[in-house]
RNA sequence: GGUGGGUUGGCCGAGAGGCGAGGCAGCGGCCUGCAAAGCCGUAUACACGGGUUCGAAUCCCGUACCCACCUCCA
């Protein structure tokens, strides 16, 4: 198994710390808004990569955090208190700015399920792990690498300049970065210097301030996740992920300071590529975000899923409005193979035994793919490669062949995380009311059929088909399934 | 100024020195009463200019354009 590592600018072979055992972390959403769907893509990514792992055999604890205190949220809390307030359309007014991460924070959870990302093992809040950050930034000012601000902002900042290594991660040298455009030195060394601690400022909730040895105030973001992580991973893991518009700061900030602490940090670090609109990055600042919400209207969870995981984690996806009408086309083909084959192998038992549906192995071909990177692209040439030898050995007429590449269809969808579907509609409706009606109808229409009345039969058809429901002829006689897409 | 990535057929999107991944759309065929679904077939694709090589989309040099990060950002 390989994987691309941002650190070392290569793809490497993964070999975990501990024997079996994976340890992942990525960085997880800033509560202060609505998720988008660039937020879910890497999502997605990271749970494939889980996927994968675990399908492997390794037991996974996957970490993500939850940002829940920042600048802009204390900025949209306040601003809610306003005269003038109307963010955006979901914005709640008056709303304190505890209430306000946590009513976004549920609307990421909601996206991730709907979208089959499966839950973490762990889900920690950066307000939850105060002690551990105080832990952590006395550990650096007693080695030298952190100092209180020189000014009385309470401030702490971490002294990029002690660190040798900074930049590292994204091979940048001190001297060649951009000054900080917020030049303003407030009590710095030096302006590339990082705040693991903000003082408390004059109009800010009290409820968002705790008391430190440095003074009372929150958390700077870096820091939030190397405390988390170290808490749940301890102080060396296998793989830190996220965006890769997290490279810098965020994760060069993070290896500073905790490798400055004396921790190995992360193995691997690994990054998704952005979602673009028109060529661009999605972004609330430039406001041209696509929520879930607005796809889930276009397409089922399913189809959004195949689409936002389609492509290399690591590359751009770009996302075009025709996007998720072909995604939909390529699940159709998918789920139309495996209605079909469940339909044609209900009843007639395997010849090794096995139900439909029972766990076998994926191809070899699939397995390769997944374990160069990720390559999902190539994976999903395989899947679709599965689906036509399936549906030539159903045309056959067979069975063995067709039950193996239902069974490994079935077991890549699930390692995509677009699994759990394709209960065939029929068996589902047959004995309740639209069952009924519908056979009924099917059965007019087989009558009219062998009178040779096509109009009669045609007409049956298409009023089926206006209310929604697909009818196909077979050699076995009509069957009929409910638009899904 | 620094750092990283990209430019593949109508569209999406892999690959990375030598059989034209896969999907979507299109076209032709088989099947069908007609459809649908499925299957088969179908493309002078690799930004541009040089070079290396028996052979380059893939390596080297140069050029152009695009994107990301260096500020909050998945």
């Amino acid at each position: 198994m390989r994987f691309y590592d941002t650190a070392s600018a290569e793809v490497r072979d993964f070999v975990p710390l501990v024997p079996g055992k994976v340890s992942l972390y990525y960085c997880g959403a800033t509560v202060q808004g609505m998720p988008h769907v660039g937020h879910i893509r890497s999502a997605i990514a990271f749970d494939q990569l889980t996927r994968w792992l675990q399908y492997r055999g390794f037991r996974v604890t996957v970490v993500r955090n939850v940002t829940d205190i920042d600048d802009k949220i204390l900025a949209k809390s306040e601003a809610s208190f306003g005269p003038d307030f109307e963010d955006e359309p979901d914005a709640v007014r008056n709303e304190e700015w505890w209430a306000l991460a946590y009513r976004y924070e549920q609307e990421f959870l909601k996206a991730y399920d709907t979208l089959g990302v499966s839950r973490p093992t762990y889900e920690p809040r950066a307000t939850g792990h105060i002690p551990e950050m105080h832990a952590l930034i006395q550990q650096l000012i007693d080695r030298g690498h952190a100092y209180p601000a020189l000014d009385d902002s309470g401030d702490v900042y971490f002294d990029v300049r002690s660190w040798s290594k900074y930049g590292t991660l994204t091979r940048q040298k001190l001297d060649d970065m951009q000054g900080a455009p917020d030049a303003d030195p407030r009590g710095k060394k030096d302006p590339r210097d990082f705040a693991l601690w903000k003082g408390h400022k004059d109009g800010e909730p009290t409820t968002a301030g705790w008391a430190s040895p440095w003074g009372p105030g929150r958390p700077g973001w870096h820091l939030e996740c190397s405390a988390m992580v170290t808490k749940y991973l301890g102080t060396e893991f296998d793989i830190h992920g996220g965006g890769l518009d997290l490279r810098f700061p965020h994760h060069e900030n993070e290896m500073a300071q905790s490798q400055a602490a004396g921790h190995g940090f992360a193995n691997f670090w690994m990054h998704n590529g952005m979602v673009t609109y028109a060529g661009e990055k999605m972004s609330k600042s430039i406001g041209n975000t696509v929520s879930p919400a607005e796809m889930l209207e276009l397409a089922p969870p399913r189809v959004v899923r195949y689409y936002l995981g389609q492509a290399q984690y690591r590359s751009v996806l770009d996302y075009q409005p025709t996007s998720l009408q072909e995604a939909a086309s390529a699940v159709e083909r998918i789920d139309g193979f495996i209605s079909r084959a469940a339909r044609t192998l209900a009843g007639a038992p395997g010849a090794d035994g096995r139900a439909f549906g029972s766990h076998g192995a994926v191809p070899d071909a699939f397995a390769a793919a997944m374990d160069d990177d990720l390559n999902v692209p190539q994976a999903l040439a395989v899947l679709h490669d599965t689906v036509r030898a399936g549906n030539t050995a159903l045309t056959a007429g067979d069975l063995d062949a067709a039950r193996q590449a239902l069974t490994s269809v079935t077991d890549m969808l699930r390692v995509l995380g677009i699994n759990d579907t394709a209960t065939p509609d029929a068996d589902e409706h047959s004995t309740n009311a639209l069952g009924v009606l519908v056979e009924a109808q099917l059965a007019a229409r087989a009558q009219a059929r062998a009178n040779k009345d096509w109009a009669a039969s045609d007409s049956i058809r298409d009023t089926l088909a206006a209310a929604g429901v697909v009818v196909e002829d077979g050699a076995a006689g009509a069957s009929w399934s409910l638009k899904r897409i």
